[in-house]
DNA sequence: CATGGGTTAAACATCG
DNA sequence: CCGATGTTTAACCCAT
């Protein structure tokens, strides 16, 4: 039946993630082929069979800044989505064992309805997560289909290397070429794929067509790849375009019908042109997509809730959210007993009374308007704090980030292992706590425990600035401020140049300044701005960026060192090449950091709460 | 090129 | 014996 069923696709799912072995694990990782370019292949990526990639992966992806913000976008999604169903697996496990067990102990008792009850449910969570799948699939169907997943390689050169390193550079991008209308018509040989592009208001004379001609015949997405008829086969052997199926122009309102994909690909160049016509049937479609994505995380929020339900026995009533204060933890008095035991860790803050979710989006949006007109803030002692607080602001602002993305937070492991330390009310975390903490406050975490947890042992027995104190229970981490100060300084990651661009990048300033507030203004994401799919990360960037730049600014390059560090050897991709990266733009968009001023912290809601027993689930 | 910090792996020792 | 907790050592990578 349908449970068998589902069961097989978890399992299989499961299988294949367990074949996705550890991704060169740090040593070894071929030399040279590290900075090896060769467009395509981040398309592949993109629009990988649902796959999850290993964090490492996904992370070297994001600091490589190698695929196009959609493409990331795109990439986010899929493996938020993933992530989703990985933790649905998980529960759906647990959720059996839990009902194995009952029925044995129930089995003599003859419970029958209680049994059915559940067979019930169980069914219903089913039908929800079948739902949820394909309404992811077929979210990402229409976005490959779209064209709007395509890339272009000249993009993917982003002004900020240095400065948005351990940071997203999509939205960046994205915003970049928003507000710069970026016009490039790069379309240098390499440039193997070229979907619409809202980027160009104007025609990209000549070329168009040839280019067309050339590039759309690559245009394969394995996971569409439609047999389809083997007529002109012989010429693309794969003429999957997605505007193009059984031979019919899939642009919206269009459908026109054409024998051969020569025909078509030439009605498409003449009839769907750069226009404003086509382009205003992109945005349409755009906004399609969005509604299905609304849709979607509709959905998953009501499996959430689903979830949540099923899980907590009866105790409903969570416990609120807790204004945790990561920046004046000073002061903080007993937050967030480290205790709470909540039944289930998801990533997803469970069903917030807070706005609807829409895609991925809001959910992540960390910056509420105020953050940028006024610093609020009654904390933060701008200097002394950056100093001693290295990631708290960065890591506050973009908790919801880290906590939902599978982004490797751009911290140390001593960075973190202190600020969880000091988080605690106590200032002290037993080793497990500290697990706790990780997996609680990145998703990034929650995954490949052995690899992490064995650096946060390393961390705390190699630096001095953890101090072990043996307790009645066991022993507790501390942490030494003065000694973590100690060895801060010479860190400054690339400031010095971000710096320097900052000051001499004046020009773009404004700008991208007016670019991101009006971005943070309004958390719904824009539906007719560009191509800017839903921007999860888009605030939390802003908002890193504009803390690095601060701090850039505040101690010129002298220490700095919040967010720097990180940046951990991320193993080669082996599937992945990168674009060799123009070495030409690289400097607009730091001015961005004049909108400085310092964004004061928010609540923190600490949703959930995971804790002892199983630190990480997988 | 040398150096130091950070990350990852792995071997080992303790302890409950 | 096992697993969690700590310590160490080594190899890499990367930025300086």
């Amino acid at each position: 039946m349908a449970l068998q069923v589902a069961r097989q696709i978890l399992l299989q799912q499961q299988h294949q993630q367990q074949l996705q072995p550890q991704q060169g694990t740090g040593l070894k990782s071929p030399k040279g082929s590290e900075k090896q370019p060769s467009l395509q292949v981040p398309v592949s990526v993109a629009m990988m069979t649902p796959q999850v990639i290993t964090p490492q992966r996904m992370q070297q992806i994001l600091q490589q800044q190698v695929l196009s913000p959609q493409q990331l976008q795109v990439l986010l999604q899929q493996q938020q989505a993933l992530m989703l169903q990985q933790q649905l697996q998980e529960f759906y496990k647990k959720q059996q064992e839990q009902l194995h067990l009952q029925l044995l102990q129930q089995q003599h008792a003859g419970t029958q309805s209680k049994e059915q009850q559940q067979q019930a449910q169980r069914l219903a969570f089913q039908q929800q997560l079948m739902q949820v799948q394909q309404l992811q699939q077929q979210h990402l169907l229409n976005l490959q289909r779209q064209g709007l997943l395509t890339i272009q390689p000249g993009q993917t050169t982003l002004p900020l290397h240095s400065l948005t390193q351990g940071m997203i550079p999509a939205e960046l991008q994205q915003l970049w070429k928003e507000v710069t209308n970026v016009k490039e018509e790069n379309s240098s040989s390499n440039n193997s794929h070229r979907g619409l592009d809202l980027s160009s208001p104007q025609p990209p004379k000549n070329s168009l067509l040839n280019q067309h001609a050339s590039t759309n015949g690559q245009y394969m997405s394995h996971s569409l790849k439609r047999e389809g008829s083997t007529v002109d086969d012989h010429h693309h052997s794969h003429h999957s375009h997605p505007l193009y199926g059984h031979g019919v122009c899939k642009w919206p309102g269009c459908e026109a019908v054409f024998e051969d994909f020569q025909s078509f690909l030439k009605h498409l160049n003449n009839e769907h042109a750069l226009d404003d016509r086509s382009t205003a049937q992109c945005r349409v479609q755009m906004q399609v997509v969005q509604q299905l994505e609304l849709q979607l995380a509709k959905d998953k929020e009501r499996l959430q809730a689903m979830m949540t339900h099923l899980h907590v026995k009866s105790t409903e009533p969570k416990p609120a959210p807790q204004p945790l204060n990561l920046v004046s933890n000073v002061t903080l008095s007993k937050t967030a007993p480290p205790e709470a035991s909540p039944p289930l860790s998801l990533p997803q803050t469970p069903t917030t009374p807070t706005a609807p979710l829409t895609p991925l989006s809001q959910a992540y949006s960390v910056i509420t308007p105020n953050s940028l007109h006024h610093s609020v803030g009654p904390m933060r002692r701008r200097y002394s704090d950056k100093y001693n607080m290295p990631i708290s602001p960065d890591i506050v602002q973009n908790k919801e980030f880290y906590m939902n993305a599978e982004v490797r937070p751009p911290f140390t492991y001593a960075s973190l292992i202190r600020q969880a330390i000091l988080e605690s009310p106590e200032k002290q975390l037993t080793l497990n706590e500290i697990y706790n903490w990780f997996t609680r406050m990145f998703a990034y975490f929650r995954r490949n425990a052995a690899t992490w947890k064995n650096a946060v042992r390393h961390n705390l027995s190699l630096h001095k600035c953890f101090v072990r104190v043996e307790n009645v229970k066991g022993a507790v981490w501390t942490v030494d401020e003065l000694e973590f100060q100690k060895r801060r300084p010479q860190k400054i990651s690339g400031s010095p140049a971000l710096v320097k661009n900052i000051q001499t990048s004046l020009g773009y300033g404004p700008a991208l300044s007016a670019a991101f507030q009006a971005s943070m203004a309004e958390n719904n994401i824009p539906l007719y701005t560009t191509a800017s799919i839903g921007s999860p990360t888009l605030n939390s960037l802003a908002n890193a960026i504009r803390e690095e730049m601060n701090g850039a600014m505040d101690h010129g390059n002298s220490n700095g060192s919040d967010s720097s560090p990180g940046r951990s050897p991320l193993p080669a991709m082996h599937h992945i090449k990168e674009e060799p990266l123009d070495p030409e733009d690289h400097e607009g968009p730091l001015s961005l950091v004049m909108t400085a001023n310092h964004s004061p912290d928010f609540g923190h809601h600490r949703d959930y709460d995971d804790d002892q027993g199983h630190d990480d689930m997988l």
